[in-house]
Formats: C-alpha cells, sequence, structure tokens
DNA sequence: AACACTGACTGAACCGGATAAGTCAGGCCA
DNA sequence: TGGCCTGACTTATCCGGTTCAGTCAGTGTT
C-alpha cells in the first residue's frame, strides 16, 4: 500500500499540485466546487500531508515536546505527570499536535534536547516542568528562541510563557484548617529544595506559621519517593515533642508517612493529622483516606498546552494562573487527642 | 539565531553537501581527514540535520509511535505506564529516536492515529499496548504495512511481532504458594475482561484451581481502578464462604481490597492473604506491605522497543519472550487462620 | 605512452509539500 | 472594442537533506 501523495490528488482531481495545496489550507485560490472535489478525493483515497514535507516547506513541525528529568522510579508512581501528560495531550491531539517526549537524566542533558529539537526542527515549541531556583534551561531556550511554556513560576521564569498555580495559598488554607482543628505542632515534609516550588511552599510555610504563633516551623527534606517520605516521617515521630499534624509534598510520601505512623503504633488521626499535596486517587484507596490538597492535573496541563500553542502562534509570552489547589478533608484529620 | 544547514557546514568546509552527507553518514566517498574537518566543523556550530529534510528524502523519521488507550483516570494512577514509557525511552534516545505519544478514546480512534502517523510518515513504527481478544489494530497494522510490535500475546498477534510475558506461569506460581501456605478458597479480581492477558490469566487460574483440587474458583471483574476493587472485595467478603486470599490483576485495585479488608474489620493477613499484581513501590507503601507479582517494566520497554528498532530495520517479525513475573512475598500473606 | 581503474569529490535530481509569480478566460465599464 | 479587473487556476521555486551519475586527478599496468 503506497502512502498517497498530493500529487496522487491532483492527478485524480485533473489539477495542479498547487491548486491542492490552496483547497486543503483554507487559502483562496480555488473555486467552492473545486475545493470540495479535491477534499473529498483526498477522504476518499485517504490522505494526510507528509508532516516531513510540510515541516520542510518553512511551515511548523505541528509537534510540541515534553522532556522530564526525574528518575524513572519516581516519574513512574506519581501520577502527577501521566495526569498533565494526558491533559496536554487532549489539547493538542485536538488541534493535530503530535507530542514528543524524551526523558533524561539531568538539566544539562534537558538543555542538550532542546538544542537538538531545534536544530533538527523536531518541533514548534516545548513545556518545561520543574522550574528550578536558578534554571539554567531558561537562559538556554531564550537564546535559542525556541517558544515554550513553562509549567510553574509565577518568578524566576525569566520572560518565558507560564502557566502557575499559586502553591503558598494552598499551603496557608491547609495550614489554618488544621489550627482551627487545634493542631499547634505542625509539621512538613517537604520535595526537593532545588525545585521553585519547594521554596514557594517552604516560605508560605514559615510566614503562616509565624502569623499563626505556631511554634518554630519543622522542615525535613525528601525526594518524593515512599522510601524517604516514611524515613522522615520516622525523624518526626521520634522527636520529643512530636508533631500532632504534618503535611507533606506529595501523595506518595504521605501514604508513605501514614504507614510508619501505624507500624509506630500512632492512630491516624486521633494522634496525628495528615494532609497530603496532590490529590491523586491514590489518596482515598489508603485507610483512612487522605485529607489532600488537590486540584485538576488534566486541565492544567491543557492549559499549558494551550499558552504554548498561543506562543507557537506568535502571541506575547503571557504568564497565566490556573486554579489554586483547594483542601479537600478527608479521614486523615482531626483534632489533635488533647495531650 | 539562525539553525545551521547542510549548506552551512559544507560552505565553512569547502565542499559540497553531498560530501558533506556522506561525511556525517559515515559512507565512503570522503577521505578520512575530510571526514574529521567535517564533522569538526559540524560540531563546531552546533549542527543537527533537519529531521523533516532527512524524512523527507526518504529515510526514516527517527521517531516511534505509542498510542495509548485507557481513560485518563487509570492511565495516571497506574505506574505500569509510564515506567514502561521510560524504559522506551532510554532505548530509544539512546540511538535518537524520538517517542511520539498520543492518548485515545477508543480502539478505533487508535487505528485511526495509526493511519494518519503513517500517511503523514510522522513515524516509522508502533508500539501497540493492550492487546484484545479480537483486535482490530492488528489486522489495520497489516494492511498499513507499519512496522509494529505488540506488546504481549504471544498469541493473535496476527503475524507482528511482539514482546511478551508468561502470565500464566506467574499465575499459577501465586496460586501454588497460596496453596502451600495452606489456603482452599482462592478468589481472583480481573482487570477488563476484553483484555487478552486477563483472558490468559482467568484460563490460567481457572485451570491451577481444578489441578490443585480447589474450590470452584471464584473471579470478580473489574476495571483496574481503585473503586471497581474496592466495591468487587466488598462483594467477595461478604459471601457465605469468603475466600481466605485474593489475588488482584493490579495493585491499585490489591490496595483498594486491602482498605476494604480493614474497614470490614478483618485483619491482613490473619483473615485474609492478598497477592496484588504489578509490583510498583505502591506495594512496598502501604501497612502492612503487599505480596506481588513483579517484574522489571522499564526492562520490558526497552526489550520493546529494541524489538521495533530491529523491525523497522527490515528485521522478521519474530516473537520474544520477557522476563516471568516472580513472587516477592511480603506482609499481605500468611497461613490462614484456622477456621 | 596509452590505458583502465580507483578514490575523492561535485552537480543535479529528487522527496512532498507551500507559496510567489505568472497565465488566461470572462465580466465590466467607458 | 479595447483596456482593466478579478477569480481560478498553473508553473516554478524553495525548504534541507540523500543519492545517483558524472568529473577529474592520480596511480598502476603493460
Amino acid at each position: 500500500m503506497k502512502r498517497p501523495t498530493i500529487a496522487d490528488v491532483a492527478r485524480r482531481a485533473g489539477v495542479s499540485k498547487g491548486a491542492v495545496s490552496y483547497a486543503l489550507n483554507g487559502q483562496p485560490g480555488v473555486s467552492e466546487a473545486t475545493r470540495r472535489r479535491i477534499l473529498d478525493i483526498a477522504a476518499e483515497i485517504g490522505f494526510s500531508p507528509s508532516s516531513a514535507a510540510r515541516a520542510l516547506s518553512g511551515a511548523t513541525a505541528n509537534a510540541v515536546g515534553l522532556a522530564l528529568c526525574r528518575p524513572a522510579r519516581t516519574l513512574g508512581i506519581e501520577p502527577f505527570f501521566m495526569e498533565l501528560i494526558s491533559g496536554v495531550e487532549a489539547e493538542l491531539s485536538a488541534r493535530s499536535y503530535a507530542l514528543t517526549l524524551q526523558v533524561v537524566a539531568d538539566p544539562d542533558a534537558e538543555i542538550a534536547v532542546y538544542r537538538r529539537w531545534w536544530a533538527e526542527r523536531r518541533v514548534d515549541g516545548v513545556l518545561v516542568c520543574d522550574l528550578r531556583i536558578d534554571d539554567r534551561r531558561v537562559p538556554a531556550l531564550r537564546d535559542l528562541q525556541l517558544p515554550a511554556v513553562v509549567i510553574g513560576g509565577p518568578a524566576r521564569t525569566g520572560g518565558l510563557a507560564h502557566v502557575w498555580s499559586d502553591d503558598a495559598a494552598a499551603l496557608v488554607e491547609a495550614v489554618e484548617y488544621l489550627v482551627a482543628l487545634g493542631h499547634r505542632r505542625i509539621a512538613r515534609v517537604a520535595g526537593l529544595a532545588s525545585l521553585l516550588h519547594t521554596r514557594v511552599r517552604t516560605e508560605a510555610f514559615d510566614e503562616v506559621c509565624r502569623q499563626s504563633g505556631l511554634t518554630a516551623p519543622v522542615t525535613v527534606w525528601a525526594d518524593y519517593t515512599g522510601e524517604e517520605g516514611a524515613r522522615a516521617t520516622r525523624r518526626l515521630l521520634s522527636a520529643a515533642d512530636r508533631p500532632s499534624a504534618v503535611i507533606y509534598d506529595n501523595d506518595v510520601m504521605a501514604i508513605a508517612g501514614l504507614s510508619v505512623a501505624q507500624e509506630m503504633g500512632l492512630s491516624v488521626p486521633a494522634d496525628l493529622s495528615i494532609v497530603a499535596w496532590d490529590d491523586s486517587p491514590l489518596c482515598r484507596l489508603v485507610h483512612p483516606p487522605l485529607t489532600a490538597l488537590g486540584r485538576d492535573i488534566p486541565a492544567y496541563g491543557a492549559h499549558a498546552a494551550r499558552a504554548l500553542l498561543a506562543v507557537i502562534a506568535g502571541g506575547p509570552a503571557t504568564g497565566a494562573q490556573d486554579e489554586t489547589a483547594h483542601l479537600t478533608p478527608r479521614g486523615s484529620t482531626a483534632p489533635p487527642r488533647t495531650p
């Protein structure tokens, strides 16, 4: 089975290649009757223009790139990325854009990938995840002038378009809820310190703890894996004045923390309240179900994809705020048992 | 910043485009000294050949496609796909192939995507997941003569190359282990009935139950989500002669089942043993940790990617067996409490 | 010295589209 | 009736590679 080309369509319609091109792209230059005939023939022989030829003639590659820079083991277990991807994908495929995915080892490898994609004209733009404190990717992308949308921010995006969510506000909501329940000693198990949104959350946590007159905020660092989440929790719960509530930077660490609490003989939520960030179905799966800070991640991805397509179309590099995560109370939070 | 083309390299090297092409592709026709000089210049100005131009000249697109046909909510929560993707990716990027991903709603949409990819010459081949009982994708791909590797099988792959794992053997191992522990009433919560590997497991389950002289095998159908896994478990545990052990077709349903058992006041593993299929880190996160049938999923993906590249290179459409999942006993299985 | 032969390269065609520039028939108006 | 538009096309060029058919200098052969 030979792939049909524009010449095949032209021959069967009895017109030139140019006429077919005009007809297919909705350009003026062909009569309505001819356009219809050409479109019918194209549909009949199953013609889609070669993406390569189209890209070569100066048009776009009709593809966007997404490079993921996380170790395979955390990539798999966190639903976040797959949900993000499915949202991105929904938006892209509706506009018949393809998504090119690459898993990279570190930010430098990621920059190399961007550079290659750019030189190969493989993608029209990229989505950038996991913004870091001093992110070399930002100036690199600006130098390449490769259209990009940063998923994160709003600060330090260096003039790149971005889509962000107000993590500080969400964290404040969670802390204030715990305070209202009567908690005074609230700890936090944070994700990778090098990521910008971790810093945003940490600053918000310190600030809200001070304002609420809580004990000095305790933050333990981890890396989103269950192992580290468990270790961090053990450390927190072994301390002399252990916290009565812990906020985790992702759901996987929160579930690990729940397990540790149970293994140490503590009852959740009576002895320890737990709040997870990222409200995936995982949170509803465990017992008790976890109170979580959640939002619509596929919608976030779709939002970012739309923003990227706008930049590719030549729009300005603006920042757009997405929904703020909101707290869904479930069985893992309650007033602390009076000591 | 302008993208360097082959003509830029040629000009700086003082040779023709053709010579540069030969040099870059390791073809004969240039002297070793000239080849070195051309390679150096290419590296210096950061030249990578345009994938579009290369694809257009009859060469390959240097990309493979993966269409995922699962609802977004199960896609996100199951680590399987993301792990598979990261394995595929590792293999592809080592050979500087790109991965094009698309999420589709149903098998017909998936076929449409294959047809479009084929007509657009966007990919050189595809990986096919979730083989079904009567899978229309198989004849469709054969008609298109689009290089493909089915992840699954070994039956009903209709002459397409495939990479498979012996689910029947793994299931037998799990059942025999439970029998050795003393279990007589073993139930199973199965995944989507339309998937081929579900049928393979069901047949193996029926067979091994008969051979071991167990009570008539009970299989409840679900769809891999926590909700359905919980519902299926409730049904099983509410029956008059409830099982003393349950095998789940994925980890998410197993975790949901664990929660249901605890919520119904049953102790795991004393009152109920649980075995999960797919040993993701999730299984180690809950309490007690789940006994699971696991294998190296990234390696599976890498294996499939290698097979696909071999088919693209013109190799025969063979079948290759991947590692069989093996049982890792953890805290969720034990001898049944004597009734 | 005439010849074939090889290695190292050049020139041009080609892939399949997009698009600027050119052609040509027909309608309109003076 | 001739000139001028306009619409509906066609023709030709270009994008950036690959590849095939030369070209040509240098080498070896007899």
